[in-house]
DNA sequence: CCTCTATTTAGACGCCTGTCTAATTGTCTC
DNA sequence: GAGACAATTAGACAGGCGTCTAAATAGAGG
């Protein structure tokens, strides 16, 4: 989880998912979207990977980025979890 | 959104979150739970604070922290839409 | 095998962060 | 107002993080 958190931390990563979310893409496609070099590009999927938020496949020369649903699933329920533990406590006491 | 990424991406602040889903707590009570000197748990309280996660009161000497859990339902939405994204492009080409 | 393209790895550098000790602020009680 | 208690602020320091340039790896195609 902290893997996750950490990932999630800087904004250039969360701006890769959300482009992920809409469409698989190579890390040249994705490097297009950011001013930034392509090392620094490369660094942010390592750490997305280690996360596991994000897959890749390589396919000839490029390489293929895909969202993994699954972990950001455990984001959703951390956070839900945390407002229904604090929704019983308020009908606990009304 | 970023300082709120970013409050979440240490594991002690989390921990506190956690704590204050189940109940509101004072500053003391809270530093009790960790091994760590009160003025690192304030500088946490003080992230959290800026990020909106926490609200405080104080109350003769003592501060009460609570939880902000309409800042978590941003967290909540924004892990939600990404994962909608991704599905209904896996809908689209089935 | 050489070269071109796509991408990553290595290493360096400055800034941000989490932690600490020491000092300060705010509040209650006598 | 003095002392005690709760908590924060100030300042220092090590380690982590995001970025860069330069070099290396991997594959495609002559």
């Amino acid at each position: 989880m902290n893997l996750i958190f950490k990932a999630l931390a800087d904004p250039t990563r969360r701006e890769i998912l959300r482009l992920l979310g809409r469409s698989e893409m190579t890390a040249g496609e994705l490097a297009q979207h950011f001013d930034m070099t392509k090392p620094s590009m490369s660094h942010h999927f390592s750490v997305l990977k280690d996360a596991d938020l994000i897959r890749s496949r390589r396919e000839g020369q490029q390489i293929w980025y895909s969202l993994n649903t699954t972990v950001l699933q455990d984001v959703f329920t951390w956070a839900w979890d945390l407002i229904a533990d604090a929704r019983r406590k308020e009908v606990q006491t009304p």
